[in-house]
DNA sequence: TTGAAAGCGCTAACAC
DNA sequence: GTGTTAGCGCTTTCAA
């Protein structure tokens, strides 16, 4: 209750406002904010004077209030899946850097959390704080799984999805991993050690992992496998990794080399098969998808697709700069980019 | 350049506001905020009514307006140190969660990114948007490198660090694992599996580290191992433990047992050991910190000590849900939360 | 070139 | 109980 009436010493007071630094440089305020907005139109003196005061007060321009007035401000919004995977974090690390190049600001921000549990919801909190704040871009990171609820977002700026498949019409550019490409690597490869008989483990659990059992499909069918190649259904966890492996041995239809959709469920095959006292790659080899840390454990040593993420974010961030600089109303719209990935040969996958 | 004239279709208008819905409902717009900011003093009538009136209009209130106008908005923003550890997000998501329970709004958001090399830098754009929406509280997640950076934010508003020791003065609370406690029970498990040289590596690379090492100097100390137990530098890398490993291996004087800082750094010692011909566990135990997903794949099996995350996260949301309550200007220091962890024991550190 | 004034969407006294 | 009136910090016409 007791007023401080006086500052007694260097007092928190609050930031300076454009009021602050416009009475101090002796000019109206709209005159710092033309100073801060690069406007052309101003005396080399009275800039130097508002640019001094602003100095001197430690002026920063208030992002809440420019966002409020100006209706959109000058900054992309980097939405993330979920913080768990750190894939996401090259991806969005690479992105910022490209955009950060070319003078845009960025905002991070996740759009998933756990909800005490284990699984993942759509975070509506954040959401809601990013679409008041109206970014004048948005690139999303990762499946999302509440996509659709973003469309208000999504139909009033340009957006690009990285590393998903989540878009809808308005989307300007998905930029993704060639996961044909990918699939047809590591089934090359396999072919190459003189494995016949493969299976895919995954395709549940998303669009992405839906597209890799089908680029699985094409791979093998292009090869000539035939009956000799197959797909045991199973989601991104290591339990249903567990599962698969569970039903291929008790079928006692053992493949001589299992590709998984991902690294996480690649690890779940290799436990379940040594559980069951086959060793890999002896008994069977293994590969997975996504190059993680993971793979490159010597311990681990998987043989593994890397989607080259930093690339992906890269990308992303033309796509957008390009979508933004394209003001003519009709962004084009770019479609999907395929990112050509790369095989890493490990272990898992050679025999010895 | 051709403006549309007429709103064609169902035209993507601009989100309704606070004035829409008091026109709507034929009521004033105080009345309108005062329904939604839970106002007793309102007639049944009238809140059903603007209720409605928000509910056909698709109202929502503009999170950025509200911050601006109220002076500080009733949210809590996260701020996590980085997106790579996976750690961080068992916290956040148990904070995240409690706060909720508690009816306490939330912002999510990365303090640092990749500076498109492999470094984390501190991310300022996010960080000035952050402050410009005045956060009622802020809870900060891991190690964030330019913590001083966030004084105008720490000085305001009650503040809680969770698992890091970043704390400056006007931080109400740090909650983090208690080293001393899972360090002495790691000392204590290989003790009393006969072991009797041990060494720790890690020490250099932070606060937590070095915190470490002195919880492992203390346990040795008190367990009376004496010269048989030493401090291997390292920082949290691989890179680093493989350094620290060779220095070992040539000086020949390798410990039956080495305790790593955490669980990468742990990872890095076993890669370094095998290398060198030396088999883990029977050539020498290794035990980690953090009980990361890592630890428990098969083919890793790591002994390590879980610092019990999520309870350290709700216990940091609980440390700012008190202070929040807390309205008597001085808000209470907490200080420190140790939350007391326990030992996982796992293949790396059991004889065969 | 510069300044005055209106307003972005909302809250918070203060009247009625 | 309910409406009126000022702003929050900034941008943006529109005049001067």
């Amino acid at each position: 209750m007791t007023e401080r009436a006086e500052v007694s010493e260097t007092a928190p007071t609050r930031p300076p406002t454009i009021r602050d630094v416009a009475r101090e440089a002796g000019v109206s305020k709209s005159l710092v904010s033309l100073v801060f907005n690069g406007g052309e139109n101003v005396s080399e003196e009275r800039r130097r004077r508002v640019l001094h005061a602003a100095e001197r007060l430690g002026y920063r321009p208030n992002l809440v209030a420019q966002s409020l007035s100006a209706g959109r401000r000058d900054f992309v919004a980097i939405l993330v899946s979920n913080l768990h995977n750190p894939l996401f974090a090259e991806i969005v690390g690479a992105a910022k850097a490209r955009l950060a190049e070319a003078g845009q600001r960025t905002m991070i921000v996740s759009a998933q959390v756990d909800d005490g549990g284990g699984s993942s919801v759509l975070d509506r909190d954040n959401i809601a704080v990013l679409r008041d704040l109206r970014p004048s871009g948005l690139i999303t990171v990762g499946t999302i799984p509440g996509f659709a609820e973003l469309a208000d977002l999504t139909a009033t700026i340009p957006t690009v999805v990285a590393s998903a498949i989540d878009a809808t019409d308005d989307v300007v550019a998905t930029v993704r991993s060639d996961d044909h490409a990918g699939l047809d690597l590591v089934v090359a490869h396999l072919a190459e050690q003189g494995v016949e008989r493969l299976v895919f483990v995954g395709g549940d659990g998303g669009t992405v992992s839906a597209s890799r059992e089908a680029a699985f499909r094409a791979s093998v069918a292009a090869r000539g496998f035939g009956e000799q190649a197959w797909v045991e259904r199973a989601d991104f966890t290591e339990a249903g990794a567990r599962r698969a492996v569970g039903r291929l041995l008790a079928s006692d239809r053992l493949p001589q080399a299992i590709i998984a959709v991902n690294d996480l469920t690649a690890i779940g095959v290799i436990t379940a098969l040594e559980a069951a006292g086959v060793s890999v790659p002896e008994g069977c080899r293994v590969a997975g998808y996504d190059d993680t840390t993971l793979s490159a454990i010597p311990r681990i040593s998987l043989t593994s697709v890397d989607p080259d993420n930093r690339r992906i974010g890269r990308v992303a961030a033309e796509a957008m700069l390009d979508a933004s600089a394209d003001r003519t109303g009709v962004a084009g719209r770019i479609g999907e980019v395929l990112i050509p990935p790369s095989l890493v040969v490990r272990g898992s996958s050679l025999a010895r």
